[in-house]
DNA sequence: TGAAGTAAAATCGGATACAATCGCGGCAAC
DNA sequence: GTTGCCGCGATTGTATCCGATTTTACTTCA
C-alpha cells in the first residue's frame, strides 16, 4: 500500500503552515495584520504547539514576523527590503535558469508559452500575478539545484504583495513590457541558449527593480 | 536599568539554537550523528518543547534534518549540494561585497588586513578556518542588506565542515592562493573600488569551487 | 548463518495545564 | 494637562503527560 494513501502524513505544523502560506499568498491575510496563536489553533482544530511551530516556520520563510512574548504579524516589506530582494533575484534567478534550460522539455517550454500568451490577455490582476509566477518559476524548476529554487521562490512568495500593490496601482499599461521581456526570454529558451536566456531574465528582473525604486510606495 | 541585565532573555529555544549551531560549527558536533531531544533538553535542563523549536530554527538554517516521527541529524552535504552553495555565494557575495566597501571604516579595513596576516602565519587549521570566515564576514557586513547578509552566514555555516575537511586533506600547500587572493581584494577595498573588490571574490570563490569540483570526495 | 517476523523499549508529535510576560486602562501625584 | 505607577486581563512561553510511531533486540525458521 502507498503510505501516504488515507489522510495526511505530513506533521501538523507544516500542513498549518501550507495553509496558512497559500493564504497569505491569495491576499486573505493582509500585510501588517496580527495572528494570535489561540485563534489560528481554534481554526484548524489543533492545539497551539502545531501553529507555534508553523509560525516558526513561516518566519524563516520570511512570510511572518515573531515578537517575542508578545504576538506574531504578517510580514509587511519597506521599499529598501523589497528592493534588497529583488537585486538578490537579479543575481540568483539567472544562474537557475541557465542552469535550467537544458533539462527543460519540449512540454515545458509549451507550458512557457501558453503562459506568456495567457498572461498576455487576462484583464484581471490576480490571474496576471498567478500566470507570471508560474511561467517564472516553471521556467527555474528543472535547475538540479534544490536548495536555489527554494530560495527563489521564497523571494517570489515575501515580494508577492508588492507585485499585486504595484500592478494595481499601475494598472495594465505597466505590463505590456514585462510580456515583451517574457516572449525574449522564451525565445532564448526555445533556441536553448541558456547565457542570453538568463541574460533577459535578469534583464528582466533589473527594469522591474529600477522601475520599483522610483515608484510612489504606497506604505498600508 | 538594562533591559539584559540579569538572565538571558530571549527565548529558549533561540538560545538552545544558538548554542547548537556554535558546537556544531566547532566541529563538536559532527555531521550526520544523530540528536535526541530527550538528550538535548537534559543537557540544557529544559523541557523538549523549546529543543523542538531549536531544533526547527536549525533545519531551516540548513545545519540540521528533521525526519518526522524518527528523529534529527546533524547536516551532512554531499559534493553535489557544496557545489550549489558555492554558485550561490559566487552570485551574491559580491554583490554584497560592493554595496559594503563604501561603508566599511578605516578601522574595519585595518582589522580585514590583520586577519589576512594572521591567516597568513598560522599553523593551525581551526584557526585559519576560523579567520577566514571572519575576514569574509567583515568584509561584507556593512553592506545595507541584512537579509543578504543572514543568507551569505548561512552559506557559510552549512559548508564549515566541508573547509575543514578539505583544509585536513590538502595542508597547508592549498592555502596561499587564497591568502593571495584576499590581499587583492583588501587592496581594491583599501582603493575603495566596489567593483573590482567584487570581481575579486568572486573569482576567489570561483576558484574555490572549481577546486572542490575536481578534488577527492570524502564521504564520512 | 542469515533473514524475517514480532514484541518490547525508546522516542516522537500533540493536547492539556500552568507560569511568565506584556499591554492597557484607571488612578494618583506633580 | 501630563506623567508615572499599579493591577488586571489577554496572550505568549514552557512543563508535563499520553497516545502513536519507530527502532531495536530477540526469537524462530529456512
Amino acid at each position: 500500500m502507498t503510505k501516504g494513501s488515507g489522510r495526511d502524513e505530513r506533521l501538523l505544523g507544516v500542513q498549518i503552515a501550507e495553509q496558512l502560506r497559500q493564504g497569505i499568498l491569495r491576499g486573505d491575510w493582509k500585510p501588517g495584520s496580527r495572528i494570535q496563536q489561540d485563534r489560528l489553533a481554534e481554526q484548524f482544530g489543533a492545539s497551539r504547539i502545531p501553529v507555534r511551530e508553523a509560525l516558526r516556520l513561516l518566519e524563516n520563510e520570511g512570510l511572518v514576523v515573531l515578537v517575542p512574548n508578545s504576538s506574531a504579524w504578517i510580514s509587511k516589506l519597506d521599499k529598501a527590503e523589497c528592493i534588497e530582494v529583488y537585486m538578490m533575484r537579479e543575481r540568483l534567478e539567472p544562474l537557475a535558469l541557465a542552469q535550467s534550460v537544458a533539462h527543460l522539455s519540449d512540454g515545458d517550454i509549451g507550458e512557457l508559452s501558453a503562459l506568456a500568451a495567457r498572461a498576455r490577455v487576462t484583464p484581471d490582476i490576480e490571474d496576471y500575478i498567478q500566470l507570471d509566477r508560474e511561467l517564472h518559476l516553471l521556467s527555474v524548476r528543472r535547475a538540479p539545484m534544490p536548495r536555489l529554487l527554494t530560495t527563489i521562490e521564497r523571494f517570489w512568495n515575501i515580494t508577492q504583495p508588492y507585485r499585486r500593490n504595484y500592478l494595481a496601482t499601475t494598472g495594465a499599461e505597466g505590463r505590456w513590457i514585462s510580456d515583451v521581456e517574457h516572449t525574449l526570454m522564451i525565445e532564448a529558451i526555445k533556441r536553448r541558449d541558456a547565457e542570453e536566456a538568463g541574460r533577459m531574465l535578469g534583464a528582466h528582473i533589473r527594469r522591474t527593480r529600477l522601475h520599483l525604486e522610483q515608484a510612489a510606495w504606497v506604505a498600508e
